[in-house]
DNA sequence: TTTGCCACGTGAAACATATCACAAGCACTT
DNA sequence: AAGTGCTTGTGATATGTTTCACGTGGCAAA
């Protein structure tokens, strides 16, 4: 069916890949049923070029002198990203960060699902929070593995952030992202993304005290987000 | 006061030189003195080179046969991030993330404060969270004018989120940080930075599914599509 | 002063990613 | 059946980033 080897894709392409796959769901909603990479560019900010190369990384799913199928595009992105696999992923931290995680509808609109969540404050473990029991730590372990948990989600204090990764670690699982402002050490198996608010802020920052400085106006700056390293 | 820029920096470097900076306060903390590039990039998870080409960039804040000193490749790092300067940053939206933003402590603690917080929703409005009143939509454009704020956090639902940040521009916003699964469109002289939770986990997702496809080196599959070893 | 070692800073090489530009293929018309 | 117009998919190219390797300056001790 597929050509396999097709090279390599470049970690930005994935993450491009997922707007791809939202801006064809958005463009499903209101009944477009086809579309070309110069469209698709610029709904989603890059380059039709980009676009198609991106798309080349997986195979071939246009027309030439077409376009692209709505519909078969996405269940391609689909696919290749992993949603409707329906990994069902666990949060360590119910703090302010935590609950609002538990309530973001991104992740179940994905796909994806928090089914269990855990703390180490006794005034938070047994609490409900978006039909999820908070468990204590020590349920962490047998918890995960008897459900094959396989993503975490960790939104802990900076201290307390390596401790909880080993103890997901040591429980099987084997993604995790990160909230806590800190580099995490993680074995070359266990993939690793990171979500820090304070170096986003900071590169904000820097941007803008630059313009000031400078006073030219250098660069136009679009830059998404983040940072990623595979173990 | 600027030590001017030497050449432009990678984008990726000025994020590593965030990490740098909470490191050396770190160091700084446990009352060391000195440190190398060597020592710097393991506890930020770089290589040596990496570290001494970033700060580079920048300057030599280091000795030869020494390494650096904490205290003043700290204070380099705060300069040249701007942090220090305490930006003021609006808030947009004040739902759970919104919340969880204006507890979040990584803010102040890198001198960052939000101190204005707006919502559509009357029964948020004039309520208080950490000290700060919400207040309606309405006065997003006549209070950011009177602070002269610069950078905004965006944390509303993705289909409010492109009319948000054009009042937010019209207001004179010059950075903005969205937290809305969407790609925003701004002008070329702002600055704009994404933190997309959805494109994270479909990212982790893709490494997932990729390694369990590739650990089943049979292969056939149900998909069929490229795969490459992980290093 | 000289010796020896150390770690920075940096040109150059290697690698990765993005962009260009066009042949190939499809739909539609004549 | 051939022509026209359009868009993909992809070599080739350009650009950007990381890594390598080593000259340079600096410290300490003899």
């Amino acid at each position: 069916m597929s050509p396999l080897p097709r090279g390599k894709a470049p970690q930005m392409a994935i993450r491009r890949l997922s707007m791809y796959y939202r801006t064809l769901a958005s463009l499903r909603e209101q009944g477009v049923e086809n579309v070309s990479s110069e469209h698709l560019s610029e709904l989603t900010g890059s380059t039709a070029a980009q676009v198609r190369r991106d798309l080349a990384y997986f195979g071939s799913f246009g027309r030439r002198g077409v376009g692209y199928e709505v519909r078969t595009l996405q269940a391609h992105m689909r696919e290749i990203l992993g949603i409707g696999q329906g990994w069902p992923m666990a949060l360590v931290g119910v703090g302010n960060l935590g609950s609002a995680l538990l309530a973001y509808d991104g992740f179940p609109r994905q796909g994806f699902r928090i089914v269990e969540a855990f703390d180490s404050d006794p005034r938070r473990v047994g609490t409900v929070v978006r039909d999820v029991v908070v468990k204590p730590m020590d349920q962490l372990r047998d918890t995960i593995q008897a459900r094959k948990i396989a993503m975490a989600l960790v939104a802990v204090p900076a201290k307390a952030a390596q401790g909880v990764t080993q103890q997901l670690i040591d429980a099987g699982v084997r993604c995790l992202l990160n909230f806590a402002p800190i580099s995490l050490k993680v074995p070359p198996d266990v993939y690793l993304a990171s979500v820090d608010l304070s170096i986003e802020v900071e590169y904000l920052s820097y941007l803008l005290r630059e313009s000031v400085a400078v006073n030219a106006d250098s660069g136009p700056e679009l830059t998404g987000l983040g940072n990623t390293v595979p173990g």
